[in-house]
DNA sequence: TAGTAACCGGACTGGCTCGTCCGTTTCTGG
DNA sequence: CCAGAAACGGACGAGCCAGTCCGGTTACTA
């Protein structure tokens, strides 16, 4: 592994990925560098020093937050009802997306990156066995992936974040999940 | 009414709206003004000296597109199955929605502009009866008001354009629109 | 405690964008 | 055909952004 990181850059670290993830999610991934640094209370330079490019440290945020929604629908995948469990998971991806646009616009601009690819891979590999279970059990339509749900579900919430009404989102969400649900 | 332009600005200014038009739906409403300029034949001066502001160009293509939206409402509104007159709506807006990028990202950026705002006033007045109708027909939840029709079909349409099957939109305006119907 | 490598951030570069200015060209009406 | 108004577009300004550089500072180690 690399060497240690000296003390005070591994704090710094931790602010930058901190404030990084706090304005990702408040104002999307196109806030400056400047400011995520300002924030943090550094130079832009030492944002820039962790991170080869702004895209990286996108993918450092993102990725952690796939990793994330990942571990819960490994628990997920052990409750009886499966039709249910399906739904949690979607409930518990529509907070996320409801309080945080860093995933929903972040992930289109760096899929590409190894980091982000593998996360990604692994947590569709675990959505598809909950996908199936739900299938199995004739709780969901049989013609749906797991990129389908995440971008069913993802893009009808973003819309509802225009509005004023805060809690519009869980409409769409029940729309969304109704539709999913065989006929 | 204001005077006359002269032949050659109409001219310009019809290729202006040309080109704006093709490129805010190929790529988007970040295309450059200049790259506009360059595709209508004229250099970018002469874009804003008949839109004082981009927004003003994005507000002129767009709102022409809510106008050409709303003809089609209208006539949807004398067909006889109200529920079908709903469905082949937002078929229609699906269609527009995947050739054509300005409206989904135009619109939330110029709502405020009067002229956009008045032609969404009229295109929502007359969704509503479309929708009012096809519930009263029993074909459609209660809980859906003409921005949350829009919002769904726009938004899962958008992101099912970034997958590399072009047809996908379909499938998830037929989810939308189960969701949508009465359980 | 002193030497050194790691780290820091202000200043800078280059590129892109919207929007303006002004000298030049082009249309049009008399 | 010609004078003047209208329109044109290249060049410019200002602001923002990602990413680099370098001289000064700070934390670890012996």
């Amino acid at each position: 592994m690399s060497t240690q990181l000296r003390a005070d850059a591994q704090r710094n670290l931790a602010r930058v990925l901190d404030s990084a993830a706090e304005l990702f999610a408040e104002r999307g991934c196109d806030v400056s560098v400047d400011e995520i640094a300002r924030r943090a209370g550094v130079g832009h330079a030492t944002v820039f020093r962790r991170f080869p490019t702004k895209d990286a440290l996108i993918a450092a945020v993102v990725s952690k937050q796939i990793r994330d929604l990942a571990a819960f629908v490994e628990e997920a995948l052990v409750e009886e009802d499966a039709g249910e469990a399906f739904r949690a998971f979607v409930w518990h991806a529509g907070e996320i997306h409801a309080r945080d646009r860093a995933l929903y616009e972040g992930l289109p601009r760096c899929v590409e990156m190894p980091e982000v690819a593998e996360a990604k891979g692994e947590l569709n590999e675990l959505i598809e066995r909950l996908i199936a279970r739900a299938q199995e059990a004739g709780a969901l339509r049989r013609d749906v992936a797991a990129d389908d749900v995440s971008t069913l579900v993802g893009s009808a919430i973003r819309g509802a974040l225009d509005s004023p009404e805060p809690e519009l989102w869980r409409r769409y969400v029940e729309v969304v999940l109704d539709g999913l649900s065989t006929a």
